[in-house]
DNA sequence: AACTCCACGC
DNA sequence: GACGTACGTGGAGTTG
């Protein structure tokens, strides 16, 4: 190695520098951010200036060192650490946690022999060492290799302390400066010194005589007050040097080879930037590491194909669709990359679309593909007449399963992640925004023969890694199959009858326009009622009611605050009835008509399926999967859901309480197997047990209570979440999850030890071995702990409905394909499947769907699947 | 363009 | 006891 280099940082004493440096900031969740706002401004500049192979931070330990054995007083009538701070330390920790920047502290021992013995054994190891703190005493340390560095004023600035530095400002060497404690003491650590000796005749006495033993011994050449003050205090001086002294021999039980610094990972650091608030410093982490290193990107040779020839078009290939716009629903596509054994190909568009050959290879299934993103490439050829077959492996479909939380812009973006460098991001191609736009046709083709090279180096990779997971099942058959399923309900679509919503439109519009009349009425002037600003002033201050929640910007008006006052004005509830519709109108009626196509009334949502933390799909563009059912009103937009063809029908069928199965099963809860084996209504169930009654007394309330605890078990809420949904203290609702737990001792068990499980293992798994990690588990800051242990319990009984769903759909696609039936499915919402039918398969279908989904997987409790068909998705009810 | 607030589904 | 509390998407208003 060129050279080693250790860092040594006083931990407590940077942070009481950056504390007292910096105003009190505060994050959003108002916790107090300046110290460790400082701290991590000065760690980052020592990084960048430092390039340190080693790298430690010392922190003191404790109240008590073994200086106070030798004087009880020491470091006395200091000040408080103000909690301020203190409440800080928990975050510093964090963060050179995930800087991987190695922390230690020793019982009975301070920062500063920590510091001391690491860099006298360093130094003897052939290290340059660097010690930086806030503290003067540190000095004494500087030698040939090591220097100090003191913060000045800021926290930026630095006094670097070598041998000469010392001697320049003290006339010292740097041992002496223990010599100069010992004499003129230290106020700060309460050393006591000398009495009557200060900086100017210490230094006096030690150019003289060296050491404070030497001065001691020599007090007869020495005459008047001096000489009286040294003799009195002579003890003073010897304990005051001992205290002074920083221990090189600290027993430490870390050695230099424990304290090695390798870097870090910005996708690490930056979420607890943004749990912190560090928005200046998120920013310059985002572009810094884009613009620090414009990386000398090595030239990748490759054809710009002028014709389609046969070498392009073999088995094994990478296939780079590069689809235009986001929504790759009808999107033009900018053109293609194929790399292979026989070289690396650009294609651009039109040339490969002319070509029958590279037709018929795109179809061949037994044409195998590596792609990025398989749904988006097969859609997108579909809507131009291709259809992609052979698609083999889909490196974001494997990166999801290997971890979801990673979010990925583009091919780059897993590339960096996996150490892979010549991608590009597609952002600093196209750039975004107004200024988005296609390339010359050289850099695009640079640009997508990069990604393909990137996603060949990425498959290898990623697949070891699914298998060494014990994943390459999930996604192999399961993740994968149900790409292409959902690509084709995609691109089937869902009719709508746009009269229909044209018409609820229309009422809808009357009825708002009279209700804002009269609400403007009842204010006695006119606003806008949809801002909760002017809303705000409106209700708050106009009609003096009682503001019940505060937001960030202001009051609150949500519906729950409303609710509260709805006895108090008559105002209210006209408010919260405009809300309602208002929303029908805008996001379900005109939302819903932006996006149906004109020629065919159909809408093709997207759905993404690399996307949520536990499995579950989402749907966008438009989303299919919260169009309202809970209030009358709302559901009647399901009418506007019919069939694409004449007389079919909708065919809804939903899992009846999936996720308290799953949890019986996984929990092997005996209380609650007995239950769903039964087939009891678990609601009822759940009260009759945490009310200790008998089926017949539980009323509706109880039912309710009961119904509002399972859903908090289902969705992992905290007591408070459940207090609110109830209307009810955080303690009753506390009370609430004790009692259910007491009845369900499985499920008590099973929360205790995945949470430990989730500790020991950094992750939790569902049924089809899906995970998420949950780093944040072993966090020192409460909330974030909590969250993520509410997490560990939530997520295997989501995951693993999600993942029962899913292979459901697989099933059922393949049985309407075996039995040759006509019937499409169009639809998942996370409990249930929607399809279309002609009516002579309805008979088929009430037996096939629910065998089906009922037998996706074997649980210990049987799975129960409901169903219902009619006109529109309104009637299948 | 990016934020906040609010509301819909499971 | 702290502290802020399931996952998503989308619209309107506001701010920069």
């Amino acid at each position: 190695m060129a050279s080693k280099k250790l860092v040594l940082i006083d931990g407590n004493s940077i942070a009481y520098r950056a504390f007292f440096a910096l105003p009190l900031l505060n994050n959003d969740k108002g916790v107090h951010t300046n110290a460790v706002y400082g701290f991590t401004m000065i760690l980052m500049r020592i990084l960048e200036e430092e390039q340190p192979t080693h790298m430690l931070v010392a922190f003191d330990a404790g109240k008590t060192t073994f200086r106070h054995k030798t004087y009880s007083e020491y470091k006395g009538g200091r000040q408080k650490t103000p909690p301020e701070l203190s409440e800080q330390f928990p975050f510093i920790h964090e963060l050179l946690d995930v800087y991987k920047i190695p922390r230690y502290q020793l019982e009975n021992y301070e920062a500063d022999d920590i510091i001391g013995t690491l860099s006298k054994q360093a130094e003897e190891d052939g290290f340059e060492v660097k010690v930086i703190s806030g503290d003067k005493d540190l000095t004494q340390l500087a030698s040939e290799h090591v220097t100090i560095s003191i913060t000045k004023k800021g926290i930026t600035e630095v006094d670097s302390y070598t041998p000469e530095f010392v001697k320049e400002k003290y006339g010292l060497t740097p041992d002496q400066i223990i010599d100069m404690k010992g004499l003129m003491g230290d106020s700060s650590d309460n050393i006591p010194g000398v009495q009557g000796i200060g900086e100017k005749t210490a230094i006096k006495l030690l150019k003289e005589y060296g050491t404070v033993e030497n001065v001691l011994e020599s007090l007869d050449q020495l005459k008047g007050k001096l000489k009286e003050r040294l003799e009195t205090h002579r003890e003073d001086a010897i304990m005051s040097k001992e205290l002074a002294t920083i221990n090189l021999n600290t027993p430490i039980t870390i050695s230099i080879d424990d304290i090695l610094y390798s870097g870090y990972n910005p996708q690490e650091v930056l979420p607890v930037f943004r749990e912190l608030g560090f928005k200046t410093l998120i920013d310059k982490f985002d572009t810094g590491s884009e613009t620090d290193e414009p990386e000398e990107i090595e030239e990748l040779p490759f054809v710009a194909a002028e014709e389609i020839t046969d070498e392009m078009l073999v088995d094994d290939s990478i296939f780079v669709v590069e689809v235009w716009n986001e929504n790759y629903h009808r999107s033009d596509i900018a053109g293609f990359a194929i790399i292979n054994e026989n070289g690396r190909y650009y294609l651009p568009f039109g040339l490969a679309m002319d070509s029958g050959p590279f037709r018929k290879w795109a179809e061949n299934e037994h044409m195998r593909k590596t792609v990025f993103d398989a749904k988006r490439s097969i859609v997108a050829l579909k809507w131009k007449g291709i259809e992609l077959a052979g698609v083999d492996f889909d490196v974001l479909l494997a990166s999801y399963i290997l971890d979801a939380s990673q979010t990925v812009e583009d091919v780059a973006g897993i590339a960096k992640m996996k150490g892979i460098s010549g991608a590009r991001t597609d952002e600093s191609v196209y750039s975004k925004g107004a200024k988005r736009k296609l390339p010359e046709n050289d850099v695009l083709g640079d640009h997508l023969v990069r990604k393909g090279e990137a996603l060949r180096k990425l498959s290898k990779v990623l697949e070891k890694e699914l298998r060494e997971n014990d994943q390459y099942e999930l996604y192999h058959d399961l993740e994968m199959p149900l790409a292409i399923i959902l690509g084709k309900m995609e691109a089937i679509g869902v009719k709508v009858d746009v009269n229909k919503l044209k018409e609820m439109g229309a009422d809808l519009a009357q009825q708002l326009q009279a209700l804002e009349n009269k609400i403007h009425g009842l204010a006695g002037e006119s606003f806008n009622i949809n801002s909760p600003k002017q809303l705000g002033v409106i209700l708050f201050e106009k009609l003096e009611l009682p503001p019940v929640k505060k937001t960030k910007t202001g009051y609150s008006t949500s519906a729950d605050v409303l609710e509260k006052l709805a006895d108090r004005h008559e105002i209210v509830e006209q408010i919260l009835l405009y809300r309602q519709l208002g929303k029908l109108q805008s996001t379900y009626i005109e939302g819903l008509l932006k996006v149906v196509h004109e020629d065919t009334h159909k809408v093709h949502t997207r759905f993404n399926q690399a996307l949520t933390q536990t499995g579950r799909l989402s749907s966008t563009d438009p989303n299919l999967q919260n169009i309202p059912i809970r209030l009358e009103e709302g559901r009647k937009i399901r009418e506007a859901f019919v069939p694409s063809k004449e007389g079919w029908v909708i065919f809804a069928a939903d899992y009846s309480q999936i996720e308290l199965r799953v949890l019986a099963h996984i929990a092997q809860d005996k209380n609650l197997m007995e239950a769903f084996r039964n087939d009891m209504d678990v609601h009822t169930k759940t009260a009759m047990d945490v009310f200790h009654v008998e089926m017949d007394e539980v009323t509706s309330n109880m039912r309710r209570q009961a119904k509002a605890v399972n859903f908090g078990i289902v969705y992992g809420i905290s007591d408070y979440g459940l207090s609110q949904s109830l209307g009810i203290t955080r303690k009753e609702a506390s009370e609430f999850i004790s009692r259910y737990l007491e009845s369900f001792d499985g499920v008590k068990e099973y929360m205790d030890d995945i949470v430990r499980d989730a500790k020991q293992k950094g992750y939790v798994s569902t049924l089809l071995q899906r995970r998420r990690y949950l780093p944040e588990i072993t966090s020192r800051n409460f909330n974030l702990r909590s969250f993520a242990e509410r997490t560990a319990m939530n997520t295997p009984i989501q995951g693993s409905a999600a993942d029962i769903i899913k292979k459901a759909m697989i099933d059922m696609a393949r049985e309407l394909e075996e039995q040759g039936l006509q019937s499409n499915l169009l639809l998942q919402v996370h409990d249930e499947l929607i399809f279309e039918a002609p009516p002579e398969e309805i008979e088929i279908l009430k037996k096939l769907v629910p065998q089906v989904m009922e037998h996706a997987v074997e649980l210990d409790v049987p799975l129960k699947v409901d169903y219902a068909y009619g006109d529109s998705w309104y009637d299948a009810k």
